[in-house]
Parts: C-alpha cells; sequence; structure tokens
DNA sequence: GATGAGCGT
C-alpha cells in the first residue's frame, strides 16, 4: 500500500548488480571532482555496456521490441528528449552508457556546454530512435536513481524540435513546499500530497547542482485549484520524512496556475 | 534556509 510504487511506471529502485564501479555512493560528499572512468571527455560517443546502467522498466523484452519498432518513423516525428540536472562530469559517454544495455535505441546525445569554458551547463539532449523509444524512456527512467547513485534523472520532451507539445492542456496549481528534510526526495513528497489530494500531478525537490543535494524546498503541482487551496493551509505543519512542512505560494512561471504575476 | 526550469548545431 505505501509501497513506492512509482506513479507512471517508473523503473523500479535500482537493484545494483553486484559490483559497482568508482562511483560515489548514495550520498556523495563531494560535488564533481571525482572524474569516472569512463567519463574521458572527447571520448569516442560510444560507452561499452557498463554493469551500472538503469534496469529496465518492469519488461524484460525490450530489446525485442526495440527491434518491433525500429520503423523508420516519421521525420518530423518527436523524439528527442531534454534531460537536466546534469552534474558537470556526466558527459555524452556517460549518458550513452546510461542506456547502453537498456534495449533502447539512443541514436544521438548531447551535452550543452559553455562555449567559452567548455563546462557543462547541466543539460542536454537525448535521441531516440522513434517516439515510442522516447516515451518509454521518459516514463521509465525520469525520477529513477541515475547511474551513479546520487540523483535522479531529469527527463522530458525536448521542445523545439517539433511544435507538438507534450504537456497535458490543462493547468498546474503549484504550492512551495520548504523546510524539507534531506532525504526527501520528489516521489516522497508527491506522494505525502497524493494521499490526501487526488489530482496531484507531480512533486520536484529542488536540487542544488553543484553539490546534487536538495536545497530543501520544492514543489508541488495540483490538477486542481480547490486543492491546491486546501493544501496549502491543511498541509502546513505536516510532517514529509523528519520534519514539518512549511507551505507557501508558489511563484509561478507558468501562469496558467492561476498564480499571480509576481508583483501582486 | 528557500521560489524550480535548464531546450542545442
Amino acid at each position: 500500500m505505501m509501497q513506492p510504487a512509482p506513479p507512471t511506471g517508473v523503473a523500479p529502485p535500482l537493484q545494483q548488480q553486484t559490483q559497482q564501479p568508482q562511483y560515489p555512493h548514495p550520498h556523495p560528499q563531494q560535488p564533481y571532482m571525482m572524474m569516472p572512468p569512463q567519463a574521458q571527455p572527447g571520448a569516442a560517443v560510444q560507452a561499452p555496456p557498463q554493469m551500472w546502467a538503469p534496469q529496465p522498466p518492469a519488461q524484460h523484452h525490450l530489446l525485442h521490441q526495440a527491434q518491433a519498432q525500429a520503423q523508420p518513423t516519421s521525420a518530423d516525428e518527436v523524439r528527442t528528449l531534454w534531460i537536466g540536472d546534469l552534474q558537470y562530469w556526466m558527459d555524452e559517454t556517460y549518458l550513452y552508457s546510461c542506456f547502453a544495455h537498456t534495449g533502447e535505441q539512443v541514436t544521438m546525445v548531447k551535452v550543452i556546454r559553455n562555449k567559452q569554458t567548455g563546462q557543462s551547463e547541466g543539460y542536454g539532449f537525448l535521441e531516440f530512435a522513434n517516439r515510442a523509444t522516447a516515451e518509454r524512456v521518459l516514463q521509465a527512467y525520469n525520477g529513477s536513481i541515475m547511474p551513479n547513485g546520487g540523483q535522479n534523472f531529469r527527463l522530458n520532451w525536448a521542445t523545439f524540435s517539433s511544435g507538438e507539445r507534450r504537456s497535458d492542456d490543462s493547468p498546474d496549481y503549484t504550492i512551495f513546499v520548504g523546510d524539507l528534510a534531506p532525504d526527501v526526495t520528489d516521489y516522497m513528497l508527491q506522494e505525502t500530497f497524493r494521499a490526501r489530494y487526488p489530482t496531484v500531478k507531480g512533486a520536484k525537490v529542488v536540487i542544488d547542482r553543484v553539490t546534487s543535494r536538495t536545497k530543501g524546498y520544492g514543489f508541488v503541482r495540483f490538477g486542481d485549484e480547490g486543492e491546491q487551496l486546501r493544501a496549502m493551509t491543511e498541509m502546513n505543519g505536516v510532517l514529509c520524512s523528519t520534519r514539518p512542512m512549511r507551505i507557501g505560494p508558489a511563484t509561478n512561471k507558468n501562469t496558467t496556475g492561476g498564480q499571480q504575476p509576481k508583483g501582486m
């Protein structure tokens, strides 16, 4: 019941294989000083399969699927995902290796870098064989743990490539949640609210890109304004993990949520 | 304690 069954068929918690690489453990103390062996800038964009790649979803026939669905795809098909919250050492090779033996066909990865410093901007793009593949990956891996164990995949549809917007057209009603304990994850936050508010669409704990640790606050999105408003009062002070939450209004960039523009 | 989110040749 209370068991963390991911919302949209998200990959189950990583059952780490036998041994793991020289990656930091779930709570890396050092930011990005660790340079994984495979993460050589300029290395061929082709990583050998790694044992620590994430587990595929509940399906183990992905290889066959990938082949079966390797249809040429309409050229305008959206099959690129945006990926964020990357640490600085997470380069193309690393990203490839994340999916190398998942059975999903990654046709292109790119990490966006600062032109001057060459440093990663913390996001990139993943292109897949077709839309179905991209969608599967999005569903399965978004929010699941990344191979280094320190953070979760942050995936979304890339927006530029084609007009089709992925987002449902329903508005979001978002609240700010502060005072979060260090161990609170997106999922934990989401479920804390979803237990009482069925329209909860998602939650996000804000991660510091440098330390890859939580900043102690986050956001919860509702599909219904009434629930948003109720949660603002009802959930204030309610325990999430070990700490009472502090709820506030969210300054929403996406003003669809009935949020007043800043200054009002 | 605090207001995310970043979309490329």
